[in-house]
DNA sequence: CCTTTTGTTTCATATTATGGAATTTATATA
DNA sequence: TATATAAATTCCATAATATGAAACAAAAGG
């Protein structure tokens, strides 16, 4: 996800979260304070004491020993309640169960965050695949992986240009992905209204996914399959899409502005 | 989970963390700057900013119409982060698999949080049951619940008593538990090696739990069953606990830090 | 045991966050 | 549609807060 370092009136603030950021992007068994110093380039007691005041609140955690950081239990618990408000989650998780129980594939739920899609629930079915974005809270750039590409293609061209000028960068650790690749899959998608990746990106994995989308907005999240690319084909995709489409049908109305008082009170997750 | 308020050299992130906890904890629509600035004792520009900063770095969400404030995407990515790490998780998961699998049963594992017991992973079995701690993320104080019991009866008794005395009167919302009453559960705990809960806390829903300890720190997880009380048999018990204890001594070896360069350079999550 | 490295505490300083007030934007009412 | 009310946002002089150099303590390494 971007490292934003914005000058948002909250030095402190600004800090800590990029501490967390470091913390959560660093080494498995935790990180130390000098290591955090150098990366944060911050002063030794400065960083101590922001650690430590993030540690009093559970955000981090230290070793026994007192010498590691690692990611605390009160993120556990406040990502947790992130993910089960009201919105998308829950809105979608009855389509979710569906499809999973009726296609037995790995079946997930991506949302846009800013210029990254993050996957906010996953039900496995049959086989248990490598997916790109791994579990939940995983992401990945904006037009990586059909999920992501989903979105991104049905976003207003304007801002998907925007968007594709900001993540150009991280896109091209993806060596199955060149600038031109790229584009063409955009055009596919749109023409088709559908996104497929046929095994190209992890190899030997499929996907196809439907954006779920918001009038004004745009595309806010995708619903998709992860498939065995060797069983696929051409019809149980069409069987599939359709399967996508059906439950996205039903789901759109609840997200539309204007259905808002008509509908439930579920609100949407993920937008900035 | 206590709402430690601490001045520790970081207003800001005490103000900032003091926020995240009431968007959290506020109604499921989101909160408004209004609302937030009269439960947090803020004034009205200094919420702002700090919320707007929060929004900035995606630890919180604004409505599409910016009135509203909810737990943001990267909450839920750091969560998940949190949540796989090194660690707890990752170390019982197999157990986790295992235990549900060969029992059929709701298989939960619990971690202590300072004061609390949050739950780290759950299995669901055949029946969908509900459960005191609800999903992951979910939390009670410790002494509530038979997970939660486990891990209080075998800390040191001094300690026990200290976490007693913060936690009575959070205890006291559970009308289930009087101060006797979690006494002699405690008592019974200790003596049977095992916490068990007849359906009690939630009606009809019943549990038994083992400790998972560390040498010098104490109990820091437990793992154990949520079963309908209505098939509960002494049969049944004795023969859950016997395959909890095997897996908890398959996995203590793994925690304890005089093992530590031995074994996989797995950290426990939860500790202070 | 001594040396080096890493973590913790202190405190005078100035940078940073603060909050009262003014401005803009949205919502409710006539 | 106009008007009133309330909430959100921006501004800026001020003071309180976070800062970081340095001194200190505690581990790790030799």
């Amino acid at each position: 996800m971007t490292n934003h370092t914005p000058k948002s009136g909250a030095q402190l603030l600004d800090r800590a979260v990029l501490l967390l950021d470091l913390v959560a992007g660093g080494s498995r068994e935790g990180m130390t304070l000098k290591a955090l110093c150098e990366q944060a380039e911050l002063n030794k007691a400065t960083c101590h004491r922001i650690l430590n005041s993030l540690a009093e609140h559970g955000m981090l955690d230290k070793d026994p020993d007192g010498r590691r950081y690692r990611l605390g239990t009160k993120l556990l618990v406040l990502g947790a309640k992130a993910a089960n408000g009201p919105g998308l989650r829950s809105l979608c998780q009855p389509a979710l169960t569906r499809l999973c129980q009726e296609s037995g594939e790995t079946t997930m739920l991506m949302a846009r965050d800013r210029d990254d899609s993050v996957c906010i629930d996953r039900h496995d079915g049959s086989f248990l695949l490598q997916t790109l974005t791994g579990s939940i809270g995983g992401y990945v750039p904006l037009g990586v992986g059909p999920g992501s590409l989903s979105m991104l293609a049905f976003m207003a061209a304007d801002e998907r240009e925007e968007v594709l000028e900001r993540n150009w960068p991280r896109i091209a650790a993806y060596p199955a992905l060149t600038r031109d690749k790229l584009r063409r899959l955009i055009d596919e998608t749109i023409s088709q209204g559908y996104a497929l990746d046929r095994g190209e990106l992890v190899p030997g994995v499929a996907g196809i996914a439907v954006p779920i989308r918001v009038a004004e907005t745009g595309p806010v999240a995708s619903l998709g399959f992860t498939i065995l690319s060797a069983r696929l084909s051409s019809e149980m995709i069409e069987r599939y899409v359709q399967a996508l489409r059906d439950e996205v049908a039903s789901i759109e109305p609840h997200l539309n502005p204007l259905d808002r008082r008509l509908t439930s009170p579920e609100r949407i997750l993920g937008q900035s």
